[in-house]
DNA sequence: AGTATTTCCTAATGGTATTTGGTTGTCCAT
DNA sequence: ATGGACAACCAAATACCATTAGGAAATACT
């Protein structure tokens, strides 16, 4: 009785190790196929299984999509937080909001089944679980927390409804990604004819909301301080 | 051979009601599934016959999700061109802006079968005929000389590049009903946690790109014009 | 009336998700 | 090491799906 040092089963760690692998290729079909054109019997046969010992893992192809979109907003969740540690150094808001808005677009991009599936509702019956949303509900407070830090710094007016400005970026950065994913899902973050648009969008969402540039003891603020290097401005 | 006054067939009409019965029964369904939902079976059930027999109208599905992106794309660019004779009137950018969006995601709103599969690409293999494709493009088309009216009128700078602008609005008013769709599509456009934030969105854009009101015959622009009641304005 | 065409059917094929029941192998305790 | 518990897997079967093939009935045209 003195096995001590493998507490945990071998058994439950191959477990683990195949229902990695079995939402690895799950990702790289869905990338491939999108959404809808996962299929069990598909991963069964990369798997070199058949497709019903694939229940031994998931009850159900539900929860397939649940154990997806848990995983999909955890990693989307993690990108952002990582790209958040260059982000907080950037001076103005409007690099700050573009920086942000790129991350988010290049985690979607290379990451295209994942996106389908948290960001539109492509599975008719599909509701992720709690325990699967998680990490987005964290996605949403680790954002709410990031406007917070920003309107402390003096970015945003301290007296702007955070749960308001939020919402508006929200919508931006959707519409960029989803416009992206939708009409040109291979292009680059560069290079996309969407995802190009983030600088200037952060530079109107800056100026429309933003606080003024810390007041330089003068009395009139300067006409044009160092703004992002946009192209489209029409002012 | 005198039966002169029936040139086409009634075989052709009654044909063509009950293509019309299928794609209305199609309709009916993705919006209550969703686009991923759409059964060639269950649209046999709703119309008493078996699933064969919808080969004799549409040679495969793909065909049928053909037919419904042309009626979609139909259906959006009508309901934008009825909305744009009342839109026309409205004085300021920003109004016309936000009547534009608010009737863009009614529409949508209310035909969310037509909106997935217009907005984003739910089936795997299908891309649309040019045929299908073509009142998308109409509706393209249709909000850029849209656009390029507001210029004329002045209300966007002369030197603005057209197609820049609508790109940005473009993703904006996607932004906002793909938002909408996909976490709350059972809102209505006036009390909708999205929709409700295009006036707002609207006036920042129409504040980042509109011309300056009509000049008032003065050698300095205004510091302080009347503008939207916004907060946050930082220039 | 006869003929061609349209419409619908049944039957069958191969795909999907899923359930059932059985077989093999792995692990653990005695 | 032997027996029992459990895990992983499979084959077979069910029910749905899109699709094809071939035939029967209805419809229109000559």
């Amino acid at each position: 009785m003195e096995k001590v040092a493998a507490p945990v089963d071998r058994r439950a760690r191959r477990r683990r190790e195949t229902i990695e692998e079995a939402l690895d290729l799950a990702v790289e079909l869905m990338a491939e196929q999108g959404v809808a054109g996962l299929s069990l019997g598909e991963i069964a046969r990369r798997m070199g299984i058949r497709p019903p010992s694939l229940y031994v893992y998931f009850p159900s192809k539900m929860a397939l999509y649940d154990a997806l979109f848990n995983r999909g907003a955890a990693g989307v969740l993690q990108a952002m937080q990582e790209a958040h540690h260059a982000i907080a150094d950037l001076p103005t808001l409007a690099e700050r909001l573009t920086a942000a808005g790129r991350a988010l677009a290049r985690w979607c991009l290379a990451n295209p089944g994942y996106s389908q599936l948290l960001f539109w509702r492509p599975v008719p019956g599909f509701q992720p679980s709690p325990e699967a949303y998680a990490p987005a509900l964290g996605l949403i407070e680790f954002s709410r927390s990031w406007f917070g830090r920003l309107q402390s710094e003096g970015l945003f007016p301290a007296d702007a409804d955070i749960d308001l400005l939020l919402r508006d970026w929200v919508i931006l950065t959707a519409g960029v990604v989803s416009q992206q994913l939708a009409n040109a899902p291979d292009e680059t973050v560069d290079t996309g004819r969407f995802t190009s648009a983030l600088p200037s969008l952060a530079a109107m969402f800056a100026r429309e909301h933003g606080a003024p540039p810390a007041p330089p003891r003068r009395r009139k603020s300067p006409v044009s301080t160092t703004v992002a290097p946009s192209s489209g401005r029409s002012r």
